[in-house]
DNA sequence: GTCTATAAACTGATAGAC
DNA sequence: GTCTATCAGTTTATAGAC
């Protein structure tokens, strides 16, 4: 691996591992085995080197979600996959997080991919979910822009409770809930039958 | 005001805004108009302070939302007012913002209250939910503990989106969807209301 | 209690040798 | 391309005057 890829590469863990602000320019030369003048070299400075980091990261995180969105399947199994996908949990998303960190958020060039990433995940499982909605899978009263939104905060959400916590627990729990909660929109056949008391029957395959 | 608590609000708010690694002693100092002698006069340091400041911030918090939790009205009327209370979006969560900084999470003393509050909140949700369950509001079907961390996390989360975007409408969009999944769970009469195409209806008072 | 002075380490970057 | 040297400014304190 080149000495700028191998820059870029220990920019995105300690970017991960610590954010923006508490990831200096020395420990990622250190982390690299690079020095001083080999990262002023490829980059203009730490702002540069931040960015193709998260470029690099936020295409990756895209490219993993639309493995599952487009996977085969009902909305619903593919929101599943998603939010059941394997995951370093207690790390936290290494999008979501730079949303904290306000030396990012000041610098329009730096937010540009964290804002563009988290705008595609929810604009891409509206998506979903809308198909799905058309394919007469799930409920006519869902809104799929809004539970968009909430399956994306869910797993950011989610992030923050588990590593308060220390364990996944409330993650799975959270991730639980939600798909608890779509699951009662699961086509209208799902309420007439949660009405008359056969909720726990399985729905039947699609046409 | 005394000059140790001017110190702790200036923490507080420099906390919420940049982060524990991106507030330096003497950034506090400036906005407390206090100086260096002054802060460790009172304090041991920085992490003492921050200690203060974090506590006052969580304990803030609870009592906060402790208010909508015991108010009156159904479990989904609180955990409606717990959502749509009036926030400042776009500045996140102060509490949950910290779980994103490596030095307050390698801090045991740092970490609980921030850990505790957390907690607290779905646990205080899911006794919510649970006692909607019993009355008989809810269904049966839902799960008050996972429900509950869905909330939470759903809030967490809609800050993340909020901040990415420069937006407080994927916070709502999120908080509108959940609390449209949550309806769908506001009792057995509802779910039969909806299967014979009568949703739009409100559900009558309770006994 | 509050202030200024001092300090060792770190931050983000530049200069110039090799 | 990569290295070491240097640098102005910041960080997190400590010391001691007032």
């Amino acid at each position: 691996m080149s000495t700028a890829e191998r820059l870029i590469e220990s920019a995105r863990e300690l970017l991960w591992e610590r954010g923006y602000t508490g990831t200096s320019p020395k420990a990622i030369q250190q982390r690299a085995g690079a020095g001083q003048g080999s990262m002023y070299h490829h980059f203009a400075g730490k702002p540069d080197l931040a960015l193709a980091a998260i470029r690099r990261t936020a295409e990756e995180m895209r490219a993993k979600a639309e493995e599952q969105f487009s996977a085969s399947g009902t909305a619903l199994d593919r929101v599943t996959a998603y939010l059941r996908r394997e995951r370093d949990v207690l790390k936290g998303c290494p999008v979501g997080r730079l949303t904290q960190d306000p030396d990012v958020m000041g610098d329009p060039a730096l937010r540009a991919p964290v804002d563009e990433t988290l705008a595609w995940l929810r604009e891409r499982l509206a998506e979903v979910l809308a198909e799905g909605r058309e394919r007469g899978e799930l409920d006519d009263a869902l809104d799929p822009r809004a539970a968009a939104a909430t399956v994306v905060a869910v797993l950011q959400g989610g992030y923050v409770l588990a590593r308060a916590a220390g364990s996944v627990q409330p993650f799975d729990q959270a991730i639980t809930g939600v798909l608890g909660l779509l699951t009662a929109h699961v086509s209208t056949i799902c309420a007439s039958r949660r009405a008359s008391g056969t909720g726990a029957e399985p729905l039947p395959p699609l046409s």
